[in-house]
Parts: C-alpha cells; structure tokens; sequence
DNA sequence: TTTATCCGGACGGATTCTGCCCGGATTCGA
DNA sequence: TCGAATCCGGGCAGAATCCGTCCGGATAAA
C-alpha cells in the first residue's frame, strides 16, 4: 500500500462497507501504525466526511452523514444494481429528475470497467419486455423532495405550475401527500388559491418552495384516493349506477379505481361511475361476465339490450 | 485548497461530472501549478482511474475505464436519483441483486447528508401508489449479467437450476434472450439435456456458469413471444380462432400478449387462443366491444348467444 | 474492576509535494 | 505549412507532509 491518497480512500471503502470495524483491524488491513490509521480518519473529516468513534469494549468506527456526499465506492455488483435501478426506474416512470438521472448513469458508464460495462449493456440490450414503457413525464428531483417533505413537515408550499394549455399560475398549497400513478407523480392538497383540495401533476411544476406557514394534520385524508377520485371526475355526461352481483373484494380486484366508485349494498356492490357514452359502458359491464342490475340510467338498459343483439348477430355469423 | 488528498478528489470530481476540461482550467479550479496538475492526473492513474488527455487544439483530460471502479462523486439530486430508482426497482421487480441492491442502499443511505437524506425519505415515505408492489422474487445480479453476456455473445452457459419443487438440476442451456415479465426474470434457449427450447425463471437459477462452447445464431427467434407462449403454452381444452374487425396494432393494445396469438388476416385480424372454458372467452370478447367472427369452435358461438340472452335479461330487470 | 477500545500532541528522520523552468510533442483550422 | 492551443515529464530546491514511536489519558460494557 504506497501512497496516502491510496490509504485513505481504502480506509473510506472499508468503512462504508463495514461499519464499525476498530482502529486495531483497520491499520491492520491498510498495513499502517494506529496512529496512523487514526490520522486518516481525521482526513476524512476534513474531506466532509466525518467518521465517529466509539470507545471502550465493543468501540470502532463508522461513517457519519456529513455536510456533502463523499466519494462512493460500490462494488461491481452495486454499480451494477445501480445501473440497472436508474433504467428501471426509467422504463416505468418512477425515476425523477431527468437530468439528475442521466448525469448519475452517464457518470457510472463513463467508468465502469470495460467487462463489466459489456456485461450490463447486455443486459439493457437483450432483455425483452412484455409491458410496455411509460412515455415520459417526470418531475425534478428537487420538486419531488422539497414537495414531499413539505408534505411530511406539513409546510405549506408556493407553487409555479404550468397548465396543459402553458398557461402559468403561482399559487399556495398546502401539500397532503404524493402518489404515483400510471406512470405520472402527482400532489394533492388544499390550494389556497381556490381554498378547494386539488391535484397537480408534478411533471407540470415549474417550482415548489416552501414557506414558513405551517398547515394542520389533514386527519384521515387519504391522498391515494382523493388522486384517483379526482382524475377520474372529469364532468361526464351521464352518472351511471349498477348493481354488481359480487363481493366488494373481488370488484376492487376487478374494477380499477380511475373508473368506478364501488360500496357495499345489500344484494351485492353498488358502483357508481360517469362515462361520456354508454355503449363502452354496456361493453364493459358485459366483459365482467356476472350479473348486474342497471339502477341508472335507462339508456344504459338500451345499450346492454343493443349489445345483447349485437353479440347475437355475431354468434350466428 | 489545502491538502493533495483534498486535491486529487476534487480533480476526479471534476473530470466526472466535465470531462475535457483543460490543464490550465484545472490548475485554476485547484489553484495549483500547472505540472502539479499534470502530477495529480498520473496520481488518478496510479490509483487505477486513468486519465487520457487529448493534446493540441481542443485538447483535455478525460477519465477512462479503468481495470476498477473509481469513487463515484455524485452530486445530492444525482444521489437522490440512485436511491429513487433503486427503490423504484424494487419495487416493479426490475431490481436485481437483493444483496447488491440493499448494500448500495445501505451505502448511500449511510452517508447522505441530513437534509437529504429527510427529503429522500419525505419522497418514500408519503408517496402514494395506485398500483401494487410486484412480490418479490429477483435473480442475483451475476446470474443476470452472466446470462445476458453470454445470450450476446453467444454462448452456452452451465446452468444449475432449482424447480418449484426444490430439485436441481444442472444442464447445458444456449441462453437465446432474456425476458422480464409480470415481475419476473426469465431466460429462454435451447437446452441441451432436453434438446428443446426451454423457459427458466432467474430466480431459481443457482448458479450459471459460461462455457466456451458457441451456438448458432438463432435467426429470427422472438425470446418475448417463446415466453409468453411458453407461460401460457399450458394444454387449455379448447383452441379458439376468432376474426376481429380490427386493426392489429390496436388488437395488440388491447389483448395482453399473454391471452391470444394475433396475426394480419385479410378481413381483419386473426385471433388465436386457448382457454379452458369458453364462456369466459365468451364475456372477454363482448368486452372488446367490436365486431367479430367466431371461426371456431362452434361451442363458442353458442356461449356467445347465451351471454347475449344473459345481458338482455339483466337489462330487463 | 477489568478488558478493550479510541485519543492526540510531540519528536525526528525520511519522504513527498510544489512551483518553476524548459525543451518537446501533438492536434486542428486557416 | 504555420500558428495557436493544448499536453508532456525530468530536474531542482525549499517547503510541507508523512510516519512510527512514545505516552498519559478517556471511554464503554460486562
């Protein structure tokens, strides 16, 4: 072992892969005095990455957060795993921060080892996928966290966000959760603009910083289906309401919660939903395959009837 | 800048995150002599991260794979992107190497800054998810590398398997692709105890070992499509050829490879499937909500008029 | 109390670091 | 071909750093 630089970022390796180890062992395997060994520990404090020291029986060393990231040392399989986590992610639309993400990968390829590299491109490159990726509508890394902590510190929020139309409106929230959904990441809360609950698309938010106001715990609120609820209550024409002969278990199974409000009746499940046409609602009901009564409206007794017809003339084709 | 260890990781900090930077940008960013510069950038090769310098006009020093990976210097949104997407891995199944994946984790987690690392935590403790966490069942990160190298490079791999059961067998497997599926991890190829294509899951793979033995290439193998059919290749009773009025981009939207064989037919598209019982192929179909043709069996155009009197029933009550 | 662990200043000899000097090599575009 | 812009590395001398050794002391847990 020849040189401190040398020294020191084995020592940094060896106590992020193993906690605790004591001063005995370390100077041990860097082949240096104790006291040595207890100069570099000081080095990296001063690098930003202070190390802590437990003394007496069972004491030794371990890495403390410090004010920056210091330099990490991932082994083969750990850069590996990281590689392929930034693509996962990627592919199914929980990776934010487009930039941070590309930068972190192009980073991590810039270096890896030549075997290594092969052998992970390979993987990218062979493998075959049955469902398809996500088209891409990420949210910075930076609006994620500060909204996200904010949401956790319950600390109202300003923010920019622009519409589908690109019109940009500032405004005030106070955050109750984020929810991932269908590929999109999404914030609900109570706006202070409207002083109504409402959703937003974090793909959508040009910047969110929080404020000193504090909000109130929002109680049983539950972000996951105020976010589902809210998408699915575009002002379709028609309200619809069937009766399902089923258990309310199964048609949650069955029924996802974007289409189809479900609660317990007393001769089955009672869903309510809108639709702006019928006809795909007939279809839909028919492809659960169980009974159902039509409790409204009376059109959408027609269109099962047409479609009963239709799937007549079919069969006798 | 005070000590050479601060200096030469911040000299590989800035060629990560810039490469091409010039000597004499260097030296000013580290305040240090030019041929101190030169000094460290041979010091970063001794530590096996070599650095290539381009000379003359637009010349600068790049980092180059090295025979070892370097310690990555990322930045907090960098960071916060390898945790996201790990954990985003881990969850949809795509993550590999639990023990790979944990210990990066682990790593990461270990030293991030407070302030990070609470919005990190922010992010994954709030978030809402629509759709269900995939079960758990993930290869070892060298199983999958090994797999998907040799599928490239053509090469038979050792495999020693582990069946539902608990046996293992050790066989001779020419890996053709790889296929991530439902949260799964397959290989597929010709294995050579059976002389015949065969499907294994990644997860039960023990171990895989290459072999110097090269194979054929395959020609137009579909590894995606041995799979499904493999998975879905169960002896079903009945076979159903069904022509929709469609068009096959949008049947192959609309049915899960895993359902039905789709091919271009000259009146619409051809759909191949097998089921157990018809009436549910019956009620898939009027769930599509377009024409169609039953070519066969005859027994499915009867299930089809009877759902047809089901529904016109249901929409008289 | 005993055992096992960490702590840090001081010293002196050995080694390394650094800026400066300098002649040389290599690209690229006009 | 030339000029501009870039990298290259040995040598020198003064400054800085490294390292083992020494040592008295502090801290946890059983």
């Amino acid at each position: 072992m020849s040189h401190p630089v040398t020294r020191v970022l084995a020592l940094l390796e060896l106590l992020q892969a193993r906690p605790g180890l004591t001063g005995v062992e370390l100077a041990r395997r860097l082949e240096v005095d104790e006291r040595t060994l207890r100069r570099y520990a000081a080095r990296l404090g001063e690098l930003g990455v202070p190390v802590e020291a437990g003394r007496g029986r069972y004491g030794g060393y371990r890495l403390l957060p410090g004010y920056k990231l210091p330099p990490l040392m991932f082994t083969e399989d750990e850069a590996a795993a990281v590689v392929l986590g930034l693509v996962a992610g990627h592919r199914t639309g929980l990776a934010v921060g487009e930039s941070a993400t590309e930068s972190a990968l192009a980073k991590i390829r810039r270096v890896l080892p030549q075997g290594l590299r092969e052998r992970v491109e390979a993987v990218t490159d062979t493998v075959g996928h049955t469902s398809r990726a996500v088209p891409a509508a990420r949210p910075a890394a930076d609006t994620l966290l500060t909204l996200a902590a904010a949401a956790r510190a319950r600390r109202r929020v300003r923010l920019r966000y622009r519409s589908w139309r690109g019109e940009e409106t500032e405004r005030e929230l106070d955050p109750y959760g984020l929810v991932f959904h269908a590929g999109r990441w999404y914030v609900t809360g109570l706006d202070r603009l409207r002083e109504a609950i409402r959703t937003f698309r974090l793909d959508r938010v040009v910047s969110a910083a929080p404020l000193e106001e504090r909000f109130p715990d929002p109680g049983a609120f539950d972000p996951v289906a105020r976010v589902v609820e809210s998408l699915s209550s575009v002002p379709y024409r028609h309200e619809i309401r069937v009766l399902l002969e089923i258990s309310l278990a199964e048609a949650r199974r069955r029924l996802p919660p974007t289409v189809a409000t479900l609660s317990q009746a007393e001769d089955g499940v009672l869903m309510v939903a809108r639709a702006e046409r019928l006809d795909g609602m007939a279809t839909m009901l028919a492809g659960l395959g169980l009974p159902f009564t039509v409790l409204a409206p009376d059109a959408l007794r027609e269109e099962v009837t047409a479609l009963a017809g239709r799937l007549r003339s079919y069969a006798a084709r």
